[in-house]
DNA sequence: GCACAATAGTTACATCTGAAACCAATCTGG
DNA sequence: CCAGATTGGTTTCAGATGTAACTATTGTGC
């Protein structure tokens, strides 16, 4: 007879489900600035970078945001052709350049961040305190793990 | 003073957090089956719901997976043509066309399904038994209730 | 001090994806 | 019936993405 362990339920199947869900979240959240700010939303990651820890080179912010260099070099490119950020060459190494919001970008990211947190806070709202508390604790165990399980092959 | 409230902290921030933990499980599991089996992400999830409920049309097909049916099109187009998928046409709507796997495709997913089972148990190793069932209720809860804030804008 | 490896970042190419246009078959109202 | 709307599905075109090659600069071993 067949195991019941080979069975694969799609709709139960946590690297699915987490899919979806996420999916989902980023899209919805997407939708809050998309309209009023039209950016990629890699574009808005690098924002929120910047705005919480400029000057950062390209790299470091691809280490925060978990970017490759090549998708934060092109949304670099369009956010310094819109004016948002601004590029300085480290004297010291000159391959690097330290990137920063200018003026307009601090005042996009200043717009952009109440809405993502009220759409953040409005998510919550479906688990209460202490909930959150343990969700939150369960998917960063999940990240950890799951990186040490790539690493390990 | 800037209130509190209007810091975003990226690395602490749901939606950030969702999208990087689901991309790292994806990526790890299509690690598992790309090599052996060279199927793209959406081919794989067609190949899961048609070894699970087949036959479907490719609208149905969608809606099981959370594809759009221009995403369902062309995996089918693809498995329909490396034999893995037969397409029937229906005798009462020739609008619509029922998929189920081939028998070279029964045996992909036969094969896969152990892999992928086996990964997601390695991954849910991170929790015991309790936590693993509080991570699947609470998340289903934020995605019934991402659902319903999506709809009421 | 110089060839060679390593690092920061960009460019090129091929693939993937999504929105909208499209085709074919079926349903609906008069 | 039969014109127009609806549905199932594919194609098209434009934008996004990933891999690999490339340029420029810096570090390293001899």
């Amino acid at each position: 007879m067949p195991s019941p362990s080979q069975v694969l339920e799609l709709e139960k199947f946590l690297p699915y489900r987490l899919s979806i869900l996420a999916q989902l979240v980023s899209e919805s959240l997407h939708d809050l600035y998309a309209g009023p700010f039209d950016l990629a939303v890699t574009e808005w990651r690098v924002i929120a970078a910047l705005g919480r820890f400029a000057p950062l080179t390209a790299s470091e912010v691809g280490q925060r945001i978990v970017m490759d260099k090549v998708a934060v070099s092109r949304a670099v490119a369009g956010l310094l052709k819109r004016g948002l950020v601004e590029r300085a060459a480290d004297r010291a190494d000159r391959r690097r350049a330290l990137l920063r919001l200018s003026p307009r970008g601090r005042s996009v990211h200043a717009r952009i961040v109440p809405l993502a947190l009220q759409y953040e806070a409005r998510l919550y709202a479906a688990l209460n305190a202490e909930e959150r508390r343990q969700f939150d604790a369960l998917s960063d165990r999940l990240f950890i793990h799951a990186q040490s399980l790539r690493r390990s092959g």
